[in-house]
DNA sequence: AAAACCATACCCCGAATGGGGGATTTTTTT
DNA sequence: AAAAAAATCCCCCATTCGGGGTATGGTTTT
């Protein structure tokens, strides 16, 4: 069958990990709806040198309890879940218990359901299609510190710390844009770029129209959401 | 010379397979200062099968011309290096060649360089002591789309996320600076919290005087770079 | 050469903002 | 129960800001 063919090769893999001297006995939680996946899952982490299931649950409502009772290591967490989503989950559980590591695993990868998740606390992403050998190396990742995340989105994470926005301001005006991201006045960053109130006032109006906004703390606000500026 | 030799050799490969029409073959660039490094990780690459170093440098100046000669995959780059930083050459090299991957492999750790690094363009951070094997591993992933890091750079990446900052400001005072970082006015605030404009401006008086600012503008950027709101 | 764009500068005016007071009620902490 | 903190509301007033014009000289594109 094909799961414990998974398994069987999973637990080869991670008898390499064993001789390369990882011993400590790791604790995980697990809080997925899908029934299958959730019992497949455990199997794995208690058929496996090391691992520790010690709680699986369907939902967040019903993991909640248990895992702070538990204090597991790790808590492997879906996010499309009945009630209480993941993603709320993941807010609640670090509040709670701050020092936990909560690792994602869903199907769901849409841009923001990543951020969201690690915004949230989440302190890794793996995809569900991740081969159960690499799923226990990820969770033995999480529990050294590391932050184990699936191809693509380990890209995208990156991705999002570089200013890619090419906006249609000018130069000048990126550049005034960039003072009053750090709060200037007009009369500050007159004096700051050597040019009159009026022509800054000038400078402003048209990133206003550009950026479709009214007011600097907006425009702050989409500089800074969109990283039009290089602080 | 050695490096010559090398450097030939490389290239000789690289256009060989070419004309086989052999694709899966990753091809290297390597910035380097110190010569032992540069030539073990030569070795090392044109050592193993589907990886070719077409490039070796000992600065990023000497660099430039021949990277957009040879356009390779991935480059291993240096940050401490002599001259132009290896953060400055990133900036340079992504704007030369968009779509390269260029992997930081260094000995600085310090999270502002890691930041700077990774804003410049490099889609992934490597520890210089990463074992061989990884670190081919990682250049695989870099050419497949990922962002390979070391587990204390990928933890510190996703933790960026992560709202932590606790500042002195109350619940309501939060509430009201995440609207200012939406870029609302008093009234608009006001109207969405159902209370007076009186107090909208209390609260913004009580957030200055916390945060130590003078203006709207100045109190979004000081949320956004501290991390303040949850928007 | 004409047109378009950019950076510069000025005027007017009403609305929004920031800083200075003071005050009451509710909630939380001690 | 007393004290402290938080949230609510009000007044005054000078300054800043946002939107509406207009204009000139320089560059770049067409």
């Amino acid at each position: 069958m094909l799961l414990n063919q998974r398994f069987y090769e999973a637990e080869l893999g991670r008898k390499t990990l064993s001789q390369k001297g990882i011993s400590e006995m790791i604790t995980v939680a697990i809080v997925e709806d899908d029934q299958d996946i959730r019992e497949s899952l455990a199997l794995l982490i208690n058929g496996t040198p090391n691992f520790s299931c010690v709680g699986i649950y369907p939902s967040f409502e019903k993991a909640l309890k248990g895992i702070i009772r538990e204090q597991p290591d790790v808590v492997l967490m879906d996010i499309g879940l009945p009630g209480v989503s993941g993603i709320e989950g993941i807010k609640i559980l670090k509040e709670k218990i701050p020092e936990i590591d909560i690792l994602v695993l869903t199907i769901q990868s849409e841009d923001q359901v990543v951020f969201d998740a690690l915004c949230a606390g989440a302190c890794g992403y793996l995809m569900k299609d991740t081969p159960p050998a690499q799923l226990l190396d990820a969770i033995q990742e999480s529990h050294s510190g590391g932050a184990p995340m699936s191809t693509r989105i380990a890209r995208l994470v990156v991705e999002s710390f570089q200013v890619t926005s090419h906006s249609n301001l000018t130069q000048r005006e990126t550049e005034v844009l960039t003072h009053l991201c750090k709060g200037k006045s007009y009369k500050m960053i007159a004096d700051d770029l050597f040019i009159s109130e009026e022509t800054v006032r000038r400078h402003i109006k048209n990133i206003y129209r550009k950026l479709e906004v009214h007011s600097k703390s907006e425009a702050v606000a989409k500089a800074f959401k969109e990283k039009l500026v290089n602080l």
